[in-house]
DNA sequence: GTTAGCATGTAAGGAGTTACATGATTTT
DNA sequence: AAAATCATGTAACTCCTTACATGCTAAC
């Protein structure tokens, strides 16, 4: 029951329950799909895989599948241990994506929670990118509230360097604003059930609707992979 | 001699620089002036300043000067302890202002690097600005990449994720390009010396010149202050 | 007179990295 | 046959937070 991590536990429980993969492969994944806003090392994530498993969320299988097994058989080869998520663990899953508590609003939290979205109930994804704005508006107006009190002491370069985290901040916000009215524009197709004590319904994943963007990808560049 | 922090060690005596100012004051400009990238907790300042000041960077001074020691003589009063650099601190700073390694160009670190543009001579600030582009743009291309690989199995809210996220990494690239067409502008006023074993010069401050921005200030609005 | 903010600290522990150690498999 | 990359782990260490402990001073 040990209080393992956080993101750490939420993203592997959520890439594990799309697909069983082993350690190596989880981490790729990690640092890619929660990609630019963390990366995590092998000394962090083995040690919590294991956690994972003793709190019986994840069982570990060695070289798994049978004919698997043949392709290597006696030899003391080393085992390739492919993670797999357990009843209890989809369900602790579930319920770690229902929590819409204040920490699911910071920064890399709440990355890890929109990553998962596509497995998120309506109600839950409107809970937390509103939260999420309205943490930044909070933020906003200490820096406004800041900037006004101490703007004359500053350097240009100390000012600069304001401006251009408040306006990062605010492009975040209407970054907010656009996908709260997304999800409201996709809300009244199913108007939600007058029975208000909603349970989760495991896949409620009702894909409410993303503004559609333009799909530039940049030509098929197939180049290296390694994250350092 | 020990290794304390970087960011912090950094940051403390580089406001110290400007003044001295007791471990409250200090931790409120942290917070402000650094502000959106870092905040610290009494728990982390307090012992790094104990650390400074046995590395003989800082001398702590007891409610100092003479006229306020007689305001408060002898009630066994609770100390107000002033922190000042010492000449070696400031010969420290300056040390730790000229060195453009690797680690410059991270997050946090560029972050508080910038914030002490003003005291950092202008060869400096443009290695230190090229060094963070060059890095944003090797994330750029795994970003792409990696984007180009994976994209099919990618459901919406990932995809839209890792968008807003290289638009995020895209803008400050350019917001790096305009700042370092402003230094180089500057440039070019002062042809720097033929002498090219410059010495840092202490306050070599050179003001090159910041793209000036159009000065919208929200109303002066006093409010309230606690962070957190 | 009591709440809020100023002011300084410590102890315990959480979260993650680096460096090390080992070996298998694939590519060049 | 060397180099790269796949694959799994551990120990030591760093950095920082939380929660606690203490007391002063200003404002309401």
């Amino acid at each position: 029951m040990s209080r393992r991590s956080g993101i750490l536990e939420f993203a592997v429980l959520g890439l594990l329950r799309e697909s069983p993969m082993h350690g190596y492969e989880l981490r790729k994944r990690l640092n890619t799909s929660l990609g630019v806003f963390r990366a995590f090392s092998y000394g962090t994530l083995y040690p919590c895989l294991k956690t994972l498993v003793a709190n019986g969320w994840l069982i570990e299988e060695t070289s798994g599948t049978p004919e698997e097994a043949l392709t290597a058989p006696l030899s003391g080869r080393r085992a390739k241990i492919v993670y797999r998520l357990t009843a209890e663990g989809k369900e602790h899953f579930e319920e770690l994506l229902s929590q819409t508590g204040p920490d699911a609003y910071e920064d890399e939290h709440f990355a890890a929670r929109f990553a998962f979205f596509g497995q998120t109930s309506r109600d839950v994804r409107m809970r937390v990118l509103e939260g999420r704005r309205s943490r930044l508006e909070e933020r906003l107006e200490k820096m406004r509230a800041s900037l006004a009190r101490t703007r004359e002491r500053l350097d240009d370069y100390t000012l600069e360097l304001q401006r251009h985290g408040m306006e990062s901040v605010e492009r975040e916000v209407r970054w907010l604003n656009e996908l709260i009215e997304s999800e409201r524009a996709g809300r009244d197709q199913q108007r939600s059930a007058p029975d208000s004590s909603a349970r989760h319904d495991s896949t409620s994943g009702e894909s409410g609707g993303l503004p559609r963007r333009r799909d530039d990808i940049p030509p098929p560049d197939p180049s290296d992979d390694t994250a350092k």
